[in-house]
DNA sequence: TCACTTTTTTACCATTTGGTAAAGACACGA
DNA sequence: TCGTGTCTTTACCAAATGGTAAAAAAGTGA
């Protein structure tokens, strides 16, 4: 009745809800016979080649900008072998997206609650601004994505990032209410960071053009944000 | 000999140079009939339009990511009309940017050395904001560009921008030096305000997300960086 | 009205690009 | 060594896209 083909690749027959779930889906009911295997070795070095060689493209051309042969010249592969591993050029983007969505966020999540205000925001500055120079491709992966409307990242926004967002801006509120730092708005308080941070990697063809010389933009960079949000959070 | 085509459109035979220049030559050479006569008033009316509805679609897909098509559709001519006014896509979009660049620079430029630094610098961050709010499409139009690498308009940074930079950080070092602000990195002092400020035009995307009401967005955003740069400036 | 220029449309074209079919090469356990 | 499932390549295709040629239409001045 229902005929199932005798192969499916890896990058087929997998919805999008359940690419998502396929590692924890696997742990579980791993013994039926009908569900994709455990990727083998060859699998997990395309694919992660393929995703190292998309951040590239993608980042540096944005989404309509990149090709999937540029993709696949940079990964070493040919086109349908690419095509082989993912579904198309959208399922390689949402990959790349949802992947770095959790290294986006981690700094935030590390702010404790517990520590001492003043510290635990200015870390955070740091890791931001580290993060901005040591994985540009990154950021400004996600910057095109957003400037174009965050088309294909929008519900990720609402469900991972807006929780987030509400649960630190409370805690950052409640830090001010203690009078340990300085009244401002919390949820602006953390558009500055990441804005002044991002700064760095996504606007770099103009900062290398105005400040030619690399060593002076990051070290000054960090002197410079701290300074300025040291000022801002000191009651 | 020299047999000329009894008809030249107004978007040909125009080097890239010239193309820019032709406002002030045909005031200074008009009577040479060989020369592009002076727009006629629907030329002026198409080219305008054109390039609203390109702002409309670079801004928001990038340029590789817009279509003439769309652009033709935006605004409401044949796709080989357009091309009748304009040599191609990216003579629309470098057209754009290079009427963009004085909108976008005039803010600094209007910054005073003999006025009041702190007022100067607060005056020149609000204007800034207002700026991203107002035309958003215009910063977003930058920021894909600047994302990017600036491909097509490097030379415009480094002729334009660079010497601007150069001369307003050199005032703001002279302000500090007279005590009338604190001391901090000129250079990244202008980062930080073209960063915080463009943000609520380039990242709206998110922003609308995390702040869904409009007003509390915008003079949000006004109170707070009001605060942050009096705090960082007063000596 | 007529001749001449400017503007717009219709009908194309070549290239690029995302994607597919199917055959071939390869790995590996029995 | 054989057979089965995994991976890769070759040869394509249809749609989209930037762009052109040339004729038709619309202005325009005499």
């Amino acid at each position: 009745m229902f005929a199932l083909p005798t192969h499916v690749g890896p990058a087929l027959k997998r919805s999008n809800l359940e690419h998502y779930k396929v590692r924890s889906v696997t742990l579980v009911i791993d013994s039926d016979p009908n569900l994709p295997k455990a990727p083998s070795r060859i699998q997990q070095r395309n694919r992660s080649r393929i995703l190292e060689a998309a951040l590239e493209v993608f980042s540096s051309h944005g989404y309509r900008g990149a090709t999937l042969d540029q993709i696949a010249t940079e990964a070493g592969l040919s086109k349908p072998n690419i095509l082989y591993y993912f579904a198309g050029k959208e399922d390689i983007h949402v990959t790349l997206l949802s992947q770095l969505m959790s290294t986006w966020l981690d700094p935030l999540k590390e702010m404790d609650p517990n520590g001492e205000p003043i510290e635990e925001l200015l870390a955070y500055v740091h890791r931001k601004l580290d993060m901005a120079i040591e994985l540009p491709r990154e950021s400004r992966l996600f910057a095109n994505e957003i400037l174009q409307g965050a088309p294909r990242m929008g519900p990720h926004l609402s469900a991972d990032l807006k929780p987030l967002f509400d649960d630190r801006t409370a805690v950052i509120l409640r830090w001010m209410e203690t009078g340990k730092i300085a009244r401002s708005d919390p949820a602006h308080l953390l558009f500055s960071i990441w804005a002044t941070t991002q700064h760095y990697a996504d606007f770099a063809a103009q900062t290398e053009v105005l400040l030619p010389q690399a060593e002076c933009r990051h070290s000054g960079a960090r002197d410079f944000l701290s300074q300025l949000f040291t000022k801002l959070l000191t009651p």
